[in-house]
DNA sequence: ATAAATAGTTAAAATGCTTGACAAAGTTTA
DNA sequence: TAAACTTTGTCAAGCATTTTAACTATTTAT
């Protein structure tokens, strides 16, 4: 059963297989041809003829050179037109500010990063990040009034119709306030706010670690923990918008206070926060380890995946130790959502095997074999970039379908 | 985005369409007029005419004599015709077996339930399924030729495609036999196998506490635990069908060992077999309860239940104790799902307020403020019938769309 | 009693698909 | 090398299903 109420505004037929036409083409690597899409979508080529045709009118999408045949006629592949436009993705983190500008074909032009705080609440971080996208633009040749549209992603709980963070755990200052409205005003063109983890999956699905899984949970791990989901081939954002904030989950009733108020939360294990915080409690007790040479107070997650990777044990241990306790909460996201494929990113992913084996360890250990063995866990293939390439994927979402729209209407 | 390719395979329109009227008219409580329809779908008047008057032919829906109005012609509401034909919903749990048979507006006509034991195997089991459905439909003054679909569930999770149960952690002997290629020979009218917490959410969400809630999470507690999950809309399976199960979600890394091999599972706190076991320790250990009246190895978690509502504070304590570590395993599930609604069901959740409020407190205390805010967590209206009713919703899916489908043919 | 409002129906027009024939552009076979 | 075959893509006619717009039906309000 469905339970859910599938109907046909048929105003809007063609509109609806234009659009699925072009997300075909947009997430088929290497293209596709008009009879692979016509199987897809169990359409005739006689309907596809038309529905190519006011594409290629509006300019989306276009052919491409190859003509690959086994026997006959050889297909024409089709592909995005990568001279329709340029679209921007922001990656608004907790503690960095990173932007992409690319064509609709997502092929990525320029791009910035800069040290950044989200604490510094909204009026000073959109500034921020309003003269970053123009020095971006300037850096890629590109007027501001030329990008079609943005994707923007930010760590906290989205609600998507109002353009607004709502209770965000982290993101002080932030809650209800206008986001999307505001950018809209200031860049003159559409903006997407997603959740960052979700646009991470979204990144990651599209041209990453997870192309087309259906069922993928996104996790990043970076100065908090977060989970963006993708299930059924659909993001899911839960009744308010607050899915996959795993960073609260129980581990320990007995550990470590939380900023949350509770005690032992995913975030005082498996963080780069906590990470740094083991090292330094390491070095308070004089364990021995290379990471003892830095102020007390001023070492980082970063450090101490450094010192680990030159075979420092006591920051291995702490690596690990953290991999194992993410697992664990891991192993209950797989129980729970059994997906095709779990890809972990964010800031601490980088770090590599030293931290995703104990992730894989013990999430072997406490799911279910029938979920667990068919499942893959994986660091981000886009790496620093998932989340800013899932922003472009909503861009790009918005200014082809616009395009595609215009056209239907002349 | 939707990173969903949706397109529509118009040789269908109208097939797609009324079955969505024919679906909207069921789960609208009170019916719905061809006005309503219309607002709701996004069509005109005059195509719900066509719809309609298809429907009204095939025999699966009927007009009603209410006619309410404010001002102006009142609107004639649309039901669901109970003379369309019979159906059986077959509830298949750990230690009890029941049958619903009902007509297609899920009117129950006639029930049965009996002890059984799933680890008899399939065998066994199916032999009991067949005949305890033959009395049910005897009382029902009906003859088994007379039933247009049948649902089962099953306490496992579920290739849907295969009919049959992979890897089930209880259901020894079960695993691929297939369950719906046998038991449609033996009826000789299509069956729709469902894994048992799934068809919980589903019951609810059609007839229970949680009507039309979008995302919802049916929680089984009886022998074992399991969740049923209905997320935007549409049952959530997962990517081998195994989504959900939370039985063996490690609460506690140093607790009792658990059948599955690992420690401190939470089926080891918050089952009924849980129950049973901390009651017998605690007459073991002497302390203060009625409980010590009953033989001990004999304590079954009904007993507990009576005796905390006679007050028996050991009793009480145990309950309180399950719901907690429930609670605790809740609060993961609301953190990562952000559903809005939470029903728990199963044998033990009979027990009421005992059992929920420490559950409650838990979650509230655990979770997130912006999920935990907008949900409610209370027990399925539907009592012991839930899983028997979402059974009853698969088979008259079947039944309806059938008939309506056939009727579309001529 | 009449006007206003809302529900439901009908026939013509519009939309967007399928059907079936055909042209195009390759590979395979004689 | 030419003919046969295979597959792709296009076109015009036909068909299914919806919308449009006018109409009828049945109630409440004045």
């Amino acid at each position: 059963m469905s339970t859910y109420f599938h109907y046909i505004p048929t105003q809007n037929v063609k509109s609806i297989n234009k659009h699925a036409v072009l997300d075909l083409i947009r997430f088929t690597p290497g293209g596709i041809s008009r009879v692979q899409l016509a199987q897809r979508m169990s359409l005739t080529r006689a309907a596809l003829t038309v529905i190519v045709n006011d594409l290629m009118e509006s300019g989306v999408i276009r052919e491409t050179n190859s003509r690959l045949s086994n026997a006959g006629r050889p297909a024409i592949t089709l592909e995005i037109n990568p001279q329709s436009g340029f679209v921007a993705g922001v990656d608004m983190g907790a503690t960095h500010l990173s932007i992409l500008i690319a064509n609709c074909a997502a092929h990525v032009i320029a791009e910035k990063e800069v040290p950044f705080n989200i604490a510094d609440g909204p009026t000073v971080c959109l500034d921020r990040a309003d003269s970053l996208l123009r020095e971006t633009a300037s850096q890629a040749g590109i007027e501001l009034s030329n990008l079609l549209a943005i994707g923007v992603g930010v760590p906290g709980p989205i609600m998507s119709e109002a353009g607004m963070v709502v209770a965000p755990p982290i993101m002080p200052g932030w809650d209800r306030y206008p986001i999307r409205a505001s950018l809209e005003k200031r860049w003159n063109c559409p903006v997407s706010l997603n959740n960052d983890a979700e646009l991470g999956a979204v990144g990651e699905w599209a041209y990453g670690a997870a192309r087309s899984a259906a069922n993928l949970a996104y996790i990043k791990v970076g100065t908090g923990v977060g989970a963006g989901l993708l299930l059924d081939g659909h993001i899911y954002r839960g009744a308010t918008g607050s899915a996959g904030e795993i960073g609260h989950l129980t581990i320990d009733p007995n550990g470590t206070l939380c900023t949350c108020g509770n005690r032992g939360c995913l975030e005082t294990f498996a963080s780069g926060t906590a990470i740094a915080r083991m090292a330094r409690e390491a070095v308070v007790k004089n364990q021995p380890t290379q990471l003892s040479q830095f102020e007390r107070d001023r070492i980082t997650a970063r450090n101490v995946a450094d010192a680990a990777r030159r075979g420092d044990l006591t920051a291995q241990q702490i690596i690990a130790e953290a991999g194992a306790q993410l697992g664990v909460a891991l192993a209950g996201l797989v129980n729970l959502i059994n997906p095709n494929m779990v890809v972990v990113g964010g800031g601490v992913a980088q770090i590599g095997d030293l931290f995703l084996e104990p992730v894989r360890r013990e999430v072997k250990r406490r799911s279910l074999p029938g979920s667990v063995n068919t499942m893959q866990i994986t660091t981000a293939l886009l790496g620093r970039r998932s989340i800013g390439m899932g922003a472009l994927v909503q861009a790009i979402s918005i200014a082809l379908h616009r395009i595609a729209d215009e056209k239907n209407l002349n």
